[in-house]
DNA sequence: AGCACGCCGACT
DNA sequence: GTCGGCGTGCTC
């Protein structure tokens, strides 16, 4: 009997490699984009429409029941199929379930089986609408302003638009030192497109940096509308604003990675800030990277992409040699005269004082004399990073980690920075009943303490994860900052990004030992990046800027010539050594994951296993690394163990890797076994 | 991810 | 004799 049935592909967010076929009544027609809800085993789940086909059922393809689509849960798609399209290509890049990917995208308000409400329906109401553009009387486009921009700024947007004319089009790297002004390219490149009627995209590495960036194109674009995405949104916010940009409403969307997701109908350009920046890549689940998705998503709709940044990855700065990207510098600060003074400070053959040598400690006096503010940066939160037992030398270490509990005074609690396990500070010795405990080592809450008591007359602001947690904290003391009295700053990373302190002068770096020494090749690339990111809070204005860089290791020679000659022949530098060891960006990596909660020998055994697998599939043109155990061994329980893979040819790479996935449910060994493949692994703890 | 099926230890 | 532990497999 000849009989045509209606079929839809449907991604369910569950860890499936596969879409689900449903049929479809003849008066159902949901479009790619639509959710549905359908059975789903024993229950029911929210699924998006990927496609829909009318096919024969003549032919004996009854292999299974098929089940019906349930309920058409949206009148008008929520994604269009230049953004499903984009999802299902990450999917299959980052071999991540496909439904798993598309859901990760949405938000999460969307997975719950509801209509939308009247009150967002609004949004989809309206089918999208692009002004048109008023062309001007000679039929160009539309010039940015460039009043009040400098030279150099006015060649770098000059260059810019005129590579945005050509084709093919390239992406765009904008090596900009702090304080050049990168942003004030990005606002000048995008105006001329709102006037036109179209969306422009901004990624930013992190929320702390969202309300000063937002705070500064809004008032350059005064009542353009803009929506903003980022993790401190409700569910109910984040909705709001992604069906904004959805829409075609809001012109600006600003976000951090996940916003590389929104849905634009008139998207125009993308914008990438601080592209070198790590937070870019999804470090769980979906092991997505913002900024090479970014580059798929603007390759896609051939639109511009520009990738801004102090301290280029290297991955960007071989694009750029290679001419993949087209590259452009800002080397002058607006204002200043004068780069900051960089100083290799051995501590070698000095007593610490609050873990600062002498002459750290004379220039903090010096500086605060001038009635400027100086800024101590370590990367270590807590007061102590080990507490110890000097009679019998035992040390608080983490019942659930392998690693030592960082000792926080304030809370008199003992803190593990790996699983946030916390207990209370024993009163003596578990072993040998000492009751003198001691500190090892210290972190900015001891930095604190100490300065404020070598200093006592000036004003001490810690800014960390710890002094920061409870809402508008931040701001108060990023204001204080702000406010340009003398003070001494204190603080972690977190310092690094994006704050313009005009009277910050001096810049202490200490306990950078760690990543010198580190095995982590990528370890040295990140040294340099924040050291010249740390390095470029110091000096504004009228005011040189001095920079202080505190370690046991002088002599390093990469150190050394970041300091001497600047960050871009430090990167050349590390380029060649990548180029010799054939790593990232002259391979390809892929880093297989592994843990189990019974033992180290487990997780081992089982990447072993896929070891062998792959030999079997590609012996010729992938190399394996490992498996070895984590540098961290055990986290939350479970013992930790990689296995690296790197390839010549990313195609061999990412076949070999398909394989060994279709054969998963038969890899030996993989009972309390959970990994995860991680596509170039950035992060390798 | 859930959920069921299935095969081994301590209970009314 | 059963209740329930979580290993294994499936979801159109």
């Amino acid at each position: 009997m000849n009989q045509e049935r209606h079929i839809t592909q449907v991604a369910v967010p569950r860890p499936l490699r596969t879409l689900l076929s449903y049929t479809l009544s003849t008066e159902q027609q949901p479009a790619p984009g639509t959710r549905v809800l359908v059975p789903f085993g024993k229950q029911y789940a929210v699924g998006l429409v990927m496609s829909t086909a009318t096919v024969a059922t003549d032919a004996a393809d009854n292999s299974f029941m098929l089940k019906a689509v349930e309920t058409i849960l949206d009148a008008t798609p929520l994604a269009d199929p230049h953004l499903l399209e984009l999802l299902q290509w990450a999917a299959r890049y980052y071999h991540h379930p496909v439904g798993e990917v598309i859901f990760s995208a949405l938000p999460g308000a969307l997975r719950k089986p509801k209509p939308l409400s009247s009150r967002l329906q609004k949004w989809l109401a309206a089918p999208p609408t692009c002004l048109a553009a008023e062309p001007n009387p000679d039929g160009n486009e539309r010039l940015p302003n460039t009043l009040l921009l400098t030279d150099e700024q006015q060649q770098c947007l000059h260059s810019i638009q005129q590579w945005n004319q050509q084709t093919p089009r390239r992406p765009i790297l904008l090596h900009g030192i702090t304080g050049s002004g990168k942003t004030e390219i990005y606002l000048r490149l995008i105006e001329p497109l709102f006037t036109a009627g179209k969306q422009v995209l901004v990624i930013v590495p992190e929320i702390g940096l969202t309300p000063q960036l937002l705070l500064r194109f809004a008032r350059f674009f005064g009542d353009t509308p803009m929506a903003c995405l980022h993790s401190g949104l409700s569910d109910g916010e984040r909705l709001k604003a992604w069906l904004q940009a959805r829409s075609g409403a809001a012109r600006l969307i600003i976000g951090t990675r996940s916003a590389i997701f929104t849905p634009a109908p008139h998207l125009a350009m993308i914008v990438i800030d601080e592209e070198h920046d790590a937070s870019l890549k999804q470090q769980e689940g979906f092991r997505y990277h913002a900024r090479d998705l970014a580059i798929k998503r603007a390759q896609m709709l051939d639109i511009p992409i520009v990738m801004g940044t102090a301290t280029p990855s290297l991955e960007a700065l071989y694009n750029a040699q290679t001419s993949r990207f087209h590259y452009v510098r800002l080397n002058q600060r607006p204002g200043t005269t004068r780069k900051p003074d960089l100083h290799i400070q051995d501590t070698r053959p000095f007593e610490l004082q609050a873990g600062l040598t002498p002459h750290s400690l004379q220039a903090i006096r010096q500086t605060l004399a001038r009635g400027e503010q100086a800024m101590v940066f370590l990367n270590r939160r807590g007061f102590a990073p080990t507490l110890f037992c000097p009679a019998c030398g035992w040390h608080a270490s983490c019942q659930h980690c392998s690693a030592n509990l960082t000792w926080h005074a304030r809370r008199n609690r003992l803190v593990c920075h790996h699983c946030g396990a916390e207990q209370a500070t024993p009163l003596q010795c578990p072993v040998c009943k000492n009751p003198k405990l001691t500190t090892q080592g210290q972190g900015t809450e001891r930095l604190e303490l100490t300065l404020q008591t070598t200093f006592p007359a000036a004003l001490v602001v810690r800014i960390d994860r710890d002094s920061t947690s409870r809402k508008g904290q931040l701001e108060d003391k990023l204001s204080t900052v702000r406010g340009n009295d003398p003070l001494i700053l204190v603080g972690t990373q977190m310092l690094a990004k994006g704050h313009d302190f005009p009277n910050l002068t001096l810049v202490v770096i200490l306990d950078i030992d760690q990543s010198l020494l580190s095995t982590d090749y990528r370890a040295l690339e990140r040294l340099g990046q924040l050291l010249v990111q740390v390095a470029g809070r110091a000096g504004r204005a009228d005011k040189p800027g001095r920079v202080i860089l505190q370690t046991s290791q002088p002599e390093h020679p990469l150190l050394h010539q970041l300091v001497g000659q600047g960050y871009t022949p430090f990167a050349r530098q590390l380029l060649e050594d990548r180029k010799r060891w054939h790593f990232p960006p002259f391979g390809y990596q892929a880093l297989i994951r592994a843990s189990s909660t019974a033992s180290m020998e487990k997780a081992l055994q089982f990447l072993e296993h896929i070891s062998q697998r792959l030999l079997t599939i590609d012996s010729a043109t992938i190399q394996r690394l490992g498996p070895i155990p984590a540098p961290l061994e055990k986290r939350a329980n479970r013992y930790r163990a990689q296995l690296l893979l790197s390839s010549q040819q990313r195609a061999a790479l990412h076949a070999a890797l398909h394989q060994l996935l279709q054969q998963a449910t038969t890899l030996p060994g993989r009972s309390g076994v959970r990994w995860s493949i991680d596509i170039d692994p950035i992060e390798f703890s």
